[in-house]
DNA sequence: TATAGAGTGAGAATCACTATCGATAACAGG
DNA sequence: CCTGTTATCGATAGTGATTCTCACTCTATA
């Protein structure tokens, strides 16, 4: 698997490319860490590029379901949005800056794999997430 | 019925003894998995001993704080409450039935330590839920 | 360019959860 | 047992995120 030639705006096969998909994706990739649907609908208002929030809301979804950008929920239960390097990987957020750093392991992948045949479930996945305060954070 | 194990359904200090507790805890220790405050409060309504769904939220809430109940977030970002044993540990989920294994690994919690400390965060702490078919419900 | 139908969005609907606040009941002191 | 204090209840009205509706708009393509 070489780099693909896809570019990073252009729609899945079968979805049109359109003024407001653009936009928020472009809102993800400016992101820094992860971002609400609240606040990336706020954003693109403030920026002069308004979209309506049933839109944000289903192209979040939309690129949630077809794995290009990951959704992890806060403590308040909502959900937070990032534009991800593809392939299968773990957060470790920032709680003070939201600030994000994938990390990934065989080790809790293979780990889960075998907690689930040990206890005879089978189709297991897993959610697993790390908060902590960065550096740059701790300082304060 | 001999001697009645009071200790756990004994309140928190502090804390008073009543009817809409015992009922909230009863309905936990009669769980065989993960459930909702939503179908709590609909058992308890069923069971004749109703209880107003802000008290249900509430003693919930409390028996959280305290770390007399593990919470999880379902797909759908609603809570998922469980009675548990004392002590650091995570869950096993089935995504039908939603019966719950409780599972505990040091591996994993070495791995959280560890990544928080390779990336400069401290006061890490992790999210770790897995999920998948029990057998029993497997053979439907 | 004409056109089918995917995409959009304002607003209503839903849903889990929280805040309000007068009524009620637990518990300690008498 | 009686009673005052006050934690606790609970019916109900929010609150805030997310989804649904559906008439209208715009992309992709013949």
């Amino acid at each position: 698997m070489t780099t693909p030639p896809r570019e990073m705006t252009r729609p899945a096969p079968g979805r049109r490319d359109t003024r407001q998909r653009r936009a928020v994706l472009g809102a993800l990739e400016r992101a820094t860490g992860f971002a609400s649907a609240q606040a990336i609908h706020a954003r693109l208002r403030a920026a002069g590029t308004p979209v309506g929030m049933a839109t944000v809301y289903r192209v979040l979804r939309d690129l949630a379901d077809t794995g290009q950008v990951d959704v992890v929920r806060d403590d308040a239960g909502e959900q937070q949005f990032r534009r991800c390097t593809p392939g299968h990987h773990h957060h470790l957020v920032c709680v003070a800056c939201g600030r994000a750093v994938e990390v990934e392991s065989v080790a809790v992948e293979r780990w889960a794999e075998e907690m689930g045949r040990a206890n005879g479930f089978t189709d297991v996945h897993h959610d697993v997430e790390l908060f902590g305060t960065c550096s740059r954070c701790a300082g304060a």
